[in-house]
RNA sequence: GUCCCCAUCGUCUAGCUCGGCCUAGGACACCGGCCUUUCACGUCGGUAACACGGGUUCAAAUCCCGUUGGGGACGCCA
């Protein structure tokens, strides 16, 4: 049997990080068995469901290379498009007793939960209409509608009786009393069918054989499989992940900061570091800590899910970013940084060569992008400014005469401007006033960049250029007095 | 409150399925040495955990029970 597992967004916000790490377990576990992943988007809160969430979601995706096999554009992963087969559904269980209008008001539900709240009960649905209709006529039951003055609710009837057990592929066995559950709504007083049971209804016509999802939905499942016992048909296999935790130990929301796929993107996240810090929150394959995409097709299974919770830690994902970053072929990583040049009001280096030049001398000191281009700096702008700080600790009058010398010698270069030819004219410069390289490299650091910290002075003098070096030295000897 | 889930370094985890190889391993972070023109990188080393209590057993991180702690769910949201 093929494997089929889902991963069903509702546009109805950003693609948060916690959310698509079931989204790429699931991707991953129908990669590793040859099987299909499908993309269904769950918009039938049609209030709240936006054209604008539904692109992030498909873009968020695409960023990260979690592709599906069946999914949008195609209408029919819609569930906005499938209302006539919930309808459908509904009736088969009206028509079959096992569902029933319930005329309770939103009000009077909400009494009874707090009712049952101060009594410390469990605050389910008393079943106050289940035996109000008589089974004879259930099958004439229209559906709500509220503006034809149809305004009552559709609930399952739930089974009283017996255990629902959940066999989970993670969480192993976990048994439900059926008492325990309530009847459940599955059509709104507006038409609308519930996330419970259109979900149900998907996941039989789409033939999932695997649902993999967070274990918050864990106690959803028991009322889930009794409705498909009601359908006749057979429920899938479910996989429970566990959650993903804020550092607070509370489950990861906004509050928490940046938590969307989005976010990350745009602080210079590399879609492998996010995929692979996901893929280890809550998984593992031994010590093995570096996976490439192919690698996660391949290890990836439940059996090495861990059970419980994981705390999102923002800094480990910085390790993995870095990590990708120092690994970037340079060609690559040069097309990458550009829109964060862009973004930050430099203009972008037309020369792609020098660019590349450029990232080498500073891609083991920053760990995302943004951080790249803010070490960038100096090399983007033409003119730069003096941390007055640095000035006052290192352009000095007893260096201002080396300086001015080793600009000359710089300028003198001829022919190859590498790091060899600057490197001689510092040996010069140093022989001659005597100097060691440590109390001229940290002028001259400060001159040509600005501040106290940069790659090593060779290369950036080389990556900078003979014109600009020499002019910067030159202010620099200018400005000390 | 009720139901369900979970429990190894601060964090992610290996080990648990099939008890002995565990003096509990790795990674991030942290601390220190080395390297060094600054900052980094790198490299070497270090601190740091089986929640607690009972069993079972020759032997328990590993199996069982309980306690405690944490989380989730209890919606005409998904």
């Amino acid at each position: 049997m093929t494997v089929r597992t889902r991963y069903a967004p509702s546009p109805t916000g950003s693609l948060h990080i916690g959310n698509v790490r079931s989204g790429l377990f699931a991707y991953l576990f129908a990669r590793h068995n040859k099987g299909v992943f499908i993309l269904r988007i769950d918009d039938t809160d049609r209030e709240r469901s936006t054209q604008e969430s539904l692109n992030e979601i498909l873009e968020s995706l695409r960023w990260l290379g979690v592709d599906w096999d069946e999914g949008p554009p195609d209408p029919k992963y819609f569930q906005s498009t499938r209302f006539d087969r919930y309808r459908e559904g509904a009736f088969k269980l009206l028509r079959e007793g096992k569902a029933y209008p319930c005329y309770c008001t939103a009000q009077r539900l909400d009494e009874m939960r707090k009712q049952a709240e101060r009594e410390h009960r469990k605050p389910g649905y008393d079943g106050r209409c289940r035996e109000r209709t008589p089974v004879a006529d259930l099958g004439n039951v229209q559906l709500p509608d509220k503006t034809a003055g149809r305004n009552y609710t559709i609930r399952f009837r739930s089974p009283r009786a017996g255990q629902t057990v959940v066999d989970d592929l993670i969480k192993g066995r976990a048994v439900f009393d059926n008492s325990e559950l309530d009847d459940l709504i599955i059509f709104r007083s507006d038409g609308v069918p519930t996330y419970n049971f259109a979900t149900v209804l998907d996941d039989a016509d789409f033939e999932i054989t695997h649902v993999v999802r967070g274990d918050d939905h864990l106690p959803n499942t028991p009322r889930q499989m009794q409705i498909f016992y009601a359908l006749g048909l057979t429920p899938p296999a479910y996989a429970h992940l566990p959650m993903v935790m804020g550092p607070d130990g509370q489950k990861l929301s906004k509050r928490h900061g940046a938590t969307s796929v989005f976010a990350y993107r745009d602080l210079g996240y590399f879609p492998e570091a996010l995929l692979n810090y996901l893929v280890r929150l809550g998984w593992s394959h031994g010590d093995q800590e570096i996976f490439s995409r192919e690698e996660m097709f391949e290890y990836f299974d439940f059996a090495n899910c861990g059970k419980s919770a994981g705390i999102f830690n923002a800094e480990k994902l910085l390790w993995l970013n870095f990590h990708y970053l120092k690994e970037r072929p340079l060609v690559q990583l040069a097309q990458e940084v550009k829109p964060f040049i862009a973004r930050k009001g430099l203009s972008i280096p037309g020369d792609d060569e020098w660019l590349q030049k450029m990232l080498a001398t500073l891609r083991e000191r920053a760990k995302t992008l943004v951080e790249l281009v803010d070490f960038a700096d100096f090399y983007l702008k033409d003119r730069i400014e003096i941390e007055p700080k640095a000035a006052a600790k290192f352009l000095k009058l007893e260096i201002k005469e080396p300086l001015s010398v080793l600009a000359d010698r710089i300028e003198s270069i001829g022919g190859d401007f590498s790091e060899q030819s600057v490197q001689a004219a510092f040996e010069q410069v140093l022989a001659s006033f005597g100097l060691k390289l440590g109390q001229l490299a940290q002028p001259v650091r400060v001159a040509v960049t600005g501040g106290t910290v940069s790659p090593g002075i060779y290369e950036v003098i080389a990556v900078l250029g003979k014109s600009r070096t020499v002019e910067r030295l030159r202010a620099a000897v200018a400005q000390i007095k």
